[in-house]
DNA sequence: CCACCAAAATGAGTAGCCTCATTTTTGAGC
DNA sequence: GCTCAAAAATGAGGCTACTCATTTTGGTGG
């Protein structure tokens, strides 16, 4: 008998999973989402091909589910920062801005946007990804003081992030520094909501 | 000899152009996107195969190809309804509402978002899709007097119409009506420009 | 210790986008 | 009208994400 509750399958379920992610987090970091074969991210983890997608539903959600921790940690670290500021606005951006932080790695987070938003409905990391959204426009709307005003800004300051994540990746706005365009655009939306 | 100035050549390319356009847009009416096999588009068109890749780089650039014309005209009424209003804040939101229309048929209007976002960036119809984000950011940064924070202020519009157009995809706020949420978010981030 | 069942793993097979070596068509020069 | 080079079309085949019928494994009751 075990110290732990668990049985060998759900230790050999779990580390299996560890291996998984641990192998397709190295291959998309070293070439990309595309540039990886599911096959490849099987062989390094050693399980055999059909057996990743009884972990992730597909290769998308395999790259969500790899990635939501950045998320969380990102979304935590302007949650710290933005509770140490006093004004609406700075806090706002505060809160963002870790997330655009991570577009350094801007292939990855342009992948990871199309990939939340428009992954099969259903599946389970998309959902977590989604959540987690959800939280950080929570977050925002409750440091401009709650109300459907206040959510609705949120929103569109989702919406800015969104759209700057995914624009190194397009090609179309190449000259501009994307963090300081964020500062400025999250700017003009919380002065829109306080103008109400 | 002909009347045209076109040979024979030209003008079966533009004829095999046009079949294979109406053929997709038929296609895609019916079933959707992933509903619809290159190979179905191909037989419709009476073409081959390969035939189809060399008139547009990829299915998505098939897409993209059909729905260009859709938006261009929703962008032109929108362009006409705006010329009647005086408030800024009206104009713009005439300026975009035709958009949004377009998204009862919702499920084409998010692939549509995702394909015009993230196709591979070189292609022909993705660049052509990508210039009419800009006429339209354009026509609304010069509704709010052009410059800098009006430009930034049509950016921010665009994204939130993006996230809208592809909300229903996402499942996520499945209640709201979008056209009566896209006034009321451009209207934020309009007062938000104006106070500048 | 064995028999049995459910959960998990397996990997050969399928579907569908797209490529590319080959064939066909077009038009120009003579 | 004939020859030839360039452009266009063709469709068999490659590649890769994903499926599913079969096999293996782990746990449980006797």
């Amino acid at each position: 008998m075990d110290t732990e509750a668990t049985g060998r399958r759900a230790r050999n379920m779990l580390e299996k999973r560890e291996r998984i992610v641990r192998a397709a987090a190295e291959l998309f970091a070293e070439r990309g989402f595309e540039g990886v074969t599911t096959q490849e991210i099987s062989e390094r983890a050693d399980v055999a091909a059909g057996t990743l997608f009884r972990y992730a539903a597909s290769k998308g959600e395999l790259f969500l589910m790899v990635h939501n921790e950045e998320l969380r940690a990102a979304i935590q670290a302007g949650a710290a920062a933005a509770a140490a500021e006093q004004d609406p606005e700075k806090a706002v951006i505060a809160l963002v801005e870790p997330v655009m932080q991570r577009a350094r790695d801007s292939r990855s987070a342009a992948v990871y946007q199309r990939e939340l938003l428009f992954g099969p409905p259903t599946e389970r990391y998309r959902a977590e990804g989604l959540a987690l959204v959800g939280e950080l426009e929570r977050r925002i709307a409750e440091r401009l003081g709650g109300g459907a005003d206040a959510a609705r800004a949120a929103r569109t300051v989702f919406a800015v992030l969104n759209l700057l994540l995914v624009q190194p990746w397009t090609g179309v706005h190449p000259g501009a520094d994307p963090v300081e365009e964020l500062r400025l655009q999250v700017a003009q939306v919380v002065r829109g909501f306080r103008a109400r």
